[in-house]
DNA sequence: CTAGACTCCTA
DNA sequence: GTAGGAGTCTAGT
């Protein structure tokens, strides 16, 4: 073995246990022999030997070895007699697989290691530790936490279950820890699978931090009793020998005496044959018939092999002279240097690579504390013409927040911290002594706001909407600002979330202070104004040092990756939008909500009533495990799914259907569930979110948390106010306009189904829409033959839901699943329904492709969604890729045409002499409008208008959209 | 007090 | 079958 080369060791025992009750139960059907976590296995050793280009892993193996273990004893008992002492035994039906899988591990000619006295763990560090002298690389398959302190520069894991990698940053992101320090973390936490003792109270956060401040385990021994917490010091102390013996007995040793060297593990070629022999034996078929196709075997001419428990044989041995598949080669990646070109592409490149290496000295940022100081500022910003901006604020609310301070940047490394809101170290929590030394905010604000409106400097911030809004409220308009938050979304949306702290990781590779590390939180948290003033600069300026440098490696690529104007016409100005949005709110009527909280609490209690006298006993009906017992268990009714922890599911389609068969107790708990869930939700939460000033309720528009380019609501959330049920329907009554107001209501008509018509060139649809038909009996019509004069009612709601299905990337599963037929049947619809209309299918194939090709699909602007597991090996994670990038555009172009209705309303109302009708609420394909009864009717034809032409001129859409737009002085009648 | 599972509300 | 947020219960910290 030598350097570039790589080995892959596989834990199979630890990937027994996990496919066993990962993978759901198979049976080989001449004789019901239990296969299912041999099949997964083969499943998973075909992909790493041969198609490992195609994966993930994205390495091909040179050398492989699939690693057991012998018997249970080993010399950790010795040390430890409890050791794995309750373990219980393997459940009967995994027992035959532990001799299968080894026999399908010689299958496919791989060695099958395994030793008396040491676990597979110890072995797979041992062969680490071999190949790492070598200058090899390591790939271990497995997810298992103690085989993760192998993990280093050489050395990765890799879960074949959720095709991830691992390696060192994954095990700090996932332990808090680097890998080197996990023995210690596990002689503290230990494990009481393994029967590790480690020390009891202490899990794997306390263990992060105990490490992190003490630096390793016999540190922290030694210095034990200087940890503050009374409890945890003592429980160290008297059970410092337990964490000393758990070392030991998690520590891997990688000195085994191995049978083989590391060159007898070179990978071979696959023997199709053989392989094929045992998997016909297994009666694998699609595997079978995968392997003989890229083995260019033929599978027919092979007989099935026998199997047994003791060995490998076959019935008349495989023709070993078959001619093997070709060896596979290793794909060199092409590195081809950019640098130096002035192209886009080549500066965005070259700004990305000198963010890697950059150093982040929290201590050089400035605090400003006199009027000198911030002149100076100011004028250092004006200089720099762009300068990081932040906002620290008393909340991470704005519609409550106080300015604590304002933070300016003004190159790499630089930034000046105003504090003008801090309070005093000394003053008690209810006291608002203020610190001394400070600027008054109004003065810090008074020089600061023309810089903040000069459209010739540039303010650099993250999620600028909170700042936007906080100025607002004090009369200052920010302008010419860009959101890195924004431009990371229109950039990598799918790949990540877009917090500073996670770009600051990826593109500086910088651990950023976080809120938790900084204010802590829950009660013993503190708001910014009470922190101490340095780490408050140090966090401040922390904040605006990596906006300004973040802004310089993603504005370049923006532009080289042509975003920009999604960037500049479909994000930044919406900002504003919302902040307006969100800083208006919408009134509710707090009386109704109340009444209507009283009724359902009744109601509620009524058939809590109902319920114990059904079930003979009280119970918490709100815990879906009671539940279960009761239902499944003590009642003995029949149980439907299972939830993926194996429990009886209690949801309500499951309830439905007992109700169907004529059991009383599921119909009242639905109801029960639907009262609560009403009640809690909505009518209890929502008069929370009253402001105390303003009376309204703010919701918060989340601008860059969906992958589609959706906006999400939260604090309350008010784009999931119930609509479907009479009852649900009241809480709607509850949003209400002001006095001498009207809540207008408009809503885009199929918008989806519209913007499938036309990305989808679909010609019915398209004339169907053109023509102002009913889509969905249009639809009916096509696939059933039945006219759309007098079409029973669920004829049509059928072809609606397959309308649905198909814009949510259909599956037969799905579809049987919302109809309640069988899967065959629900697939019969969906070939008819392709038969029908081809171009679905085409559109559907073709966004598949185009999505592998580029990773992304495109909305009709050109806005990005990545799904980069559209390449995944893993079949059913790829499917759910694949339906995802197939609704991505649809649902995004949907998204994007009302952010360019919402972008362009203000003006037009503006300019309509309507600058006094209010848009308050988004929701999805909805917008809602506070107007004076006098302007309802004049503001109407303008919405609509607005909202209609929104894609142009863009996009010209080749089908008409329709607004429907209603005005009432509640929500529930304006809709 | 937090995290995960489960359930359910919306487009 | 797509995209979200949130309340409750429970187990573990």
């Amino acid at each position: 073995m030598k350097k570039g080369d790589h080995l892959f060791l596989v834990d199979g025992s630890g990937y027994i246990f996990r496919a066993y009750h990962a993978l759901p139960p198979l049976t080989r059907k001449s004789d019901g022999l239990p296969v299912g976590a041999v099949s997964g296995f083969c499943n998973m050793l075909w992909k790493l030997v041969r198609d490992a280009r195609d994966t993930d892993v994205g390495i091909v193996p040179t050398h492989f070895a699939v690693i057991f273990d012998y018997s249970s004893k080993t010399f950790r008992n010795e040390l430890f007699s409890e050791y794995k002492a309750n373990r219980s035994a393997p459940p009967d039906d995994l027992i035959p697989q532990f001799g299968l899988i080894r026999q399908a591990t010689r299958a496919f000619d791989l060695p099958c290691i395994e030793m008396e006295g040491f676990e597979a763990d110890d072995i797979i560090a041992t062969y680490c530790r071999m190949a790492c002298e070598a200058g090899a690389d390591t790939t271990i398959v497995s997810s298992d936490k103690d085989l993760m302190q192998l993990v280093g520069a050489s050395v990765q894991m890799y879960d074949p279950m959720k095709d991830k990698q691992i390696g060192v940053a994954e095990v700090i992101e996932k332990w808090g820890v680097p890998p080197e320090k996990m023995i210690d973390l596990q002689a503290l936490t230990g494990d009481s699978v393994d029967n590790v003792p480690g020390v009891p109270g202490i899990g794997p956060k306390t263990a992060a931090q105990l490490l992190e401040e003490f630096g390793d385990l016999d540190t922290l021994l030694a210095r034990a009793s200087e940890i503050k917490q009374n409890k945890r010091r003592e429980t160290i102390i008297a059970n410092a020998d337990n964490a000393r013996v758990s070392r030991e007995l998690v520590k891997l040793r990688n000195d085994a005496p191995l049978p083989e060297t590391l060159d007898e593990l070179t990978l071979r070629p696959v023997n199709g044959p053989m392989l094929i022999s045992y998997l016909k034996a297994m009666e694998f078929t699609s595997l079978t018939r995968r392997v003989a196709e890229t083995t260019g075997t033929d599978a027919n001419a092979i007989t099935a092999g026998t199997v047994t428990l003791e060995g490998f044989e076959t019935a008349h041995g495989p023709d070993l002279d078959a001619k093997p598949a070709a060896a596979s080669t290793n794909a060199k990646a092409d590195t081809g240097a950019a640098s130096g070109q002035k192209t886009p592409a080549a500066l965005a490149e070259r700004r990305a690579q000198a963010g890697a290496g950059q150093t982040i000295d929290l201590s050089a940022y400035r605090t400003i504390r006199d009027q000198a100081g911030l002149d100076t500022l100011i004028a250092e910003a004006y200089a720099a013409g762009v300068v990081g901006f932040d906002l620290q604020m008393t909340s991470i609310d704005p519609m409550l927040a106080e300015i604590t301070g304002i933070t300016l940047g003004t190159g790499a490394g630089q930034a000046g911290y105003i504090p003008a809101g801090h309070k005093a170290q000394d003053s008690d929590l209810l006291g608002s002594g203020r610190m001394d030394g400070q600027l008054s905010l109004e003065a810090a604000l008074e020089a600061l706001g023309p810089l903040l409106s000069d459209p010739s400097v540039l303010k650099v911030g993250h999620n600028l909407k909170a700042e936007y809004l906080l100025l607002s409220r004090h009369n200052i308009a920010l302008e010419a600002f860009d959101d890195i938050m924004l431009m990371s979304y229109v950039l990598d949306a799918g790949s990540g979330n877009h917090t500073l702290d996670a770009l600051a990781q990826r593109w500086l590779g910088h651990a950023a202070t976080t809120v938790k590390d900084l204010l802590g939180s829950g009660r013993s948290g503190i708001s910014f104004d009470r922190l101490e003033l340095e780490r408050a600069t140090q966090a401040a300026g922390e904040q605006a040092d990596l906006s300004l440098r973040l802004w310089s490696i993603l504005k370049p690529r923006l532009v080289a990756e042509g975003l920009v104007s999604i960037y500049e016409r479909l994000e930044r100005p919406l900002v504003s939008t919302l902040a307006r949005m969100e800083s208006r709110g919408i009134a509710i009527d707090r009386q109704m909500l109340s009444r209507l909280s009283g009724e359902l609490a009744q109601k509620a209690a009524g058939l809590e009533d109902e319920i114990y006298k059904a079930a003979g006993e009280s119970f918490t009906i709100g815990s879906p495990k009671q539940l279960g017992d009761i239902l499944f268990g003590k009642l003995g009714l029949p149980g439907g799914a299972k939830t993926k922890t194996g429990q009886w599911s209690t949801s309500a389609q499951v309830l439905e259907e007992l109700a169907a068969e004529g059991h009383d107790l599921p119909r009242k708990i639905v109801d029960w569930r639907q009262l609560t869930k009403l009640k809690s939700t909505y009518t209890d939460a929502l008069p929370g979110y009253v402001h105390p000033e303003t009376r309204r309720v703010h919701t918060s528009y989340s601008m860059a948390s969906t992958s589609t380019g959706r906006l999400s609501s939260t604090e309350p959330n008010l784009q999931n106010i119930p609509i479907r049920t009479a009852e649900g329907r009241k809480i709607r009554t509850a949003f209400i306009a002001e006095e001498g107001n009207r809540l207008i209501s408009a809503d885009y008509s199929q918008i989806e189904l519209r913007i499938l018509a036309h990305v989808a060139d679909i010609p019915q649809l398209k004339a169907a829409f053109a023509n102002g038909d009913d889509i969905h009996a249009i639809t009916a019509s096509e696939m059933f033959g039945v006219p759309v004069e007098g079409m029973p009612r669920d004829v049509r709601s059928r072809a609606k839901a397959i309308n649905f299905g198909i814009v949510y990337g259909i599956s037969a599963f799905g579809l049987a699943n919302q109809l309640s037929i069988p899967r065959e049947e629900a697939g019969a619809y969906i070939k008819r329904y392709f038969e029908r209309f081809p171009g679905i299918r085409d559109y559907m194939d073709a966004t598949k492709a185009f999505c592998r090709d580029k990773g992304y699909v495109e909305t009709i602007f050109g806005r990005r969604a990545h799904y980069p597991d559209i390449r995944a090996s893993n079949p059913s994670i790829r499917a759910n890729s694949e339906r995802a990038a197939i609704n991505a555009p649809i649902q995004g172009s949907a998204a994007d045409i009302i952010r360019r209705a919402m972008v362009k309303m203000d003006g037009a109302l503006e300019a309509a002499g309507l600058g006094g009708v209010r848009m308050l609420l988004q929701v999805h394909d909805e917008l809602v409008f506070e107007a004076a009864e006098g302007d309802v009717e004049k503001a109407i034809p303008i919405i609509r208008k607005v909202m209609e032409d929104a894609a142009m001129p863009a996009v010209a859409l080749s089908v008409p959209l329709q607004v429907d737009a209603r005005a009432a002085h509640n929500w529930d009648e304006a809709h």
